[in-house]
DNA sequence: GTAGGGTTAG
């Protein structure tokens, strides 16, 4: 026995029920409660989508072919209590209640509808006789991230009203919006507009324009960006630097980064983000011979290797699988007097929980404990992943009730991972449980939080529950982005729901979005074998427009 | 926004 048998203290606590903020989830759990209460097993049981789907939920059953005890079983993990001790609890999460807004539920209707240019969203709100809402802009351009025909539009429109003037933030907004829809003319002409202003550039400013277009491979445009840098007011310094070089290494170009830190590393004093950009951009590339480089530049340069410049090498030989290399780097670390982190621990426990047994990852668990790190949230989520991954949904779940009590706050990441595992195992019940009770401790979900809820409803057929869910996204600023359109038609598509697959490729589409081809494709395909001719003429309609843009 | 999302949209 390689760690200490401890019993699991873990007391599973019950969760009362309690009003749901949102009406349409609290409408579904009523309908879940009714099926749970009722017997389950009579075919008419008032499922929500029982004319679709006639099988139980297995949640009904509780019954998980998936979590079949593993191998590691024999294995107790320490509670958090052990480890963590004394540590004082967290106060109970404020509720997230937030008054429906009027004014912005007006806007959100007007612009959700497809436009084929901004120029149409204005005409549309120059004949509304509205006027720019007071309080909510920053909600419509979080509600529009991902659609920046109708953010534009409203951006065009507010602007020419009289006694409104956009503030800086929300120029920002726009020129985010912009160069994540890839409309980088407009972008630059938007930042040229913003540079005339004065002052309404910063560097938060110009560090997401380089990025947007790092992550569009438009590097040698990013780094020209930084080379003008002054011309937009923004200081030519290492802070700006260190922004260039971690966009481009974000946007996955590492050679890009290094041609612009030979060229401007002269004009500044570097610090250790530089060169740990660099590291981990070599490292994520996987050419270590070039990240020791560095890293001996580093020592050169007189800046001393710290936690991230180790662990950056420590997360390649995990991702190589190569836990001797991994257990040599922790030993130089030791050597320097350089303690691992919460982060080294995570990214070796994650990668022996995913190379193999679980073991072997709650040996980390046990070295963590040993060396007086206290565990975070992520390190939790990483737990409770490969925890439920190796079959024990029962352990991870006590993780996940213990810590809060533990001080330790859940957060999106760690929600996303019980919805996602929740999901996978088609335990409906439980994922929108967690979804609610995510709301109850005012922790904002993302739009990585709906996408497994979307994809089990689409496999599950549950149309309303999908709709449901859809609507607490807008609710919550989750605006549908390019990977969420198409979970939703790769999902309608399989499950034969094609009018509603065709409805979201087309809104997609009008939205400016270009779906990869092999989405068409399928859907496409899936038509023809239908003998829906009509549709499959609307989809290549839709994507000629595309192509002729 | 210097390192740790299981995040593949498939």
């Amino acid at each position: 026995m390689l760690l200490k048998a401890r019993t699991l203290n873990l007391i599973s606590r019950s969760h009362p029920q309690r009003a749901l903020n949102v009406n349409h989830l609290s409408h579904y759990f009523a309908l879940f409660t009714t099926t749970i209460a009722g017997n389950t097993k009579q075919s008419d049981s008032p499922d929500p989508d029982s004319s679709e789907s006639p099988d139980i939920p297995s949640w009904v059953t509780n019954q998980n072919p998936e979590s079949q005890p593993s191998e590691d079983d024999d294995f107790v993990i320490p509670s958090l209590a052990s480890w963590v001790g004394n540590h004082p609890k967290v106060k109970p999460f404020a509720s997230a209640t937030e008054k429906p807004q009027t004014q912005l539920d007006i806007f959100t209707q007007i612009l959700k509808k497809p436009y084929s240019s901004p120029e149409e969203v204005v005409d549309t709100l120059n004949r509304s006789s509205l006027s720019v809402p007071s309080v909510s802009v920053n909600r419509l351009w979080k509600r529009f991230h991902d659609c920046w025909i109708s953010a534009y539009g409203f951006f065009i429109w507010a602007k020419e009203q009289t006694g409104y003037k956009h503030d800086p933030q929300s120029y920002s907004f726009m020129v985010d919006i912009l160069g994540k829809g890839r409309k980088f003319d407009l972008m630059f002409d938007l930042l040229e507009e913003m540079n005339q202003l004065k002052g309404y550039i910063n560097l938060y400013t110009i560090v997401k324009v380089m990025r947007r277009l790092a992550r569009a491979g438009r590097f040698s445009e990013a780094i020209e960006v930084f080379r003008r840098v002054e011309e937009y007011g923004v200081e030519k310094d290492i802070m700006a630097l260190n922004g260039l070089l971690d966009a481009l290494v974000k946007g996955d170009s590492v050679e890009h980064a290094h041609e612009a830190f030979l060229e401007f590393k002269e004009c500044m004093t570097l610090n250790s983000s530089s060169f740990n950009t660099l590291i981990h951009g070599f490292c994520k590339a996987r050419k270590l011979d070039d990240a020791r480089k560095i890293l001996k530049e580093m020592k050169e340069y007189g800046c001393q290797p710290c936690v991230v410049s180790y662990t950056c090498f420590i997360e390649a030989y995990c991702r190589e699988k190569d836990f001797e290399k991994v257990d040599s780097v922790l030993d130089e670390m030791k050597k320097k007097g350089c303690t691992p982190n919460a982060v080294t621990y995570t990214i070796i426990m994650h990668a022996r929980g995913k190379s193999g047994t679980i073991r072997k990852a709650l040996e980390v668990y046990e070295m963590m404990k040993n060396d007086g790190r206290l565990p975070d949230s992520s390190f939790c989520s990483s737990l409770i992943f490969i925890l439920s991954k190796g079959g024990r949904l029962k352990d991870a779940d006590e993780i996940f009730e213990d810590m809060e009590k533990q001080g330790i706050k859940p957060t999106v990441l760690t929600y996303n991972t019980m919805i996602s595992l929740a999901c996978e195992h088609s335990l409906e019940e439980k994922a929108l449980k967690l979804l609610q009770r995510m709301e109850e401790d005012s922790c904002k979900p993302n739009v990585f939080t709906y996408k497994p809820l979307l994809r089990m409803c689409c496999r599950k057929k549950r149309m309303k529950v999908l709709n449901v869910l859809l609507s607490h996204m807008l609710n919550n600023d989750v605006s549908i982005d390019l990977s969420t359109y198409c979970v939703l038609v790769h999902g309608l598509c399989s499950c034969g729901k094609l009018e509603q697959a065709v409805a979201y490729f087309e809104e997609m589409v009008l939205k400016g979005m270009i779906p990869l081809d092999s989405l068409r494709k399928k859907l496409v395909e899936t038509l023809e074998k239908e003998n829906m001719t009509e549709a499959v003429e609307k989809i290549q309609r839709l994507m000629s427009n595309v192509t002729a843009k």
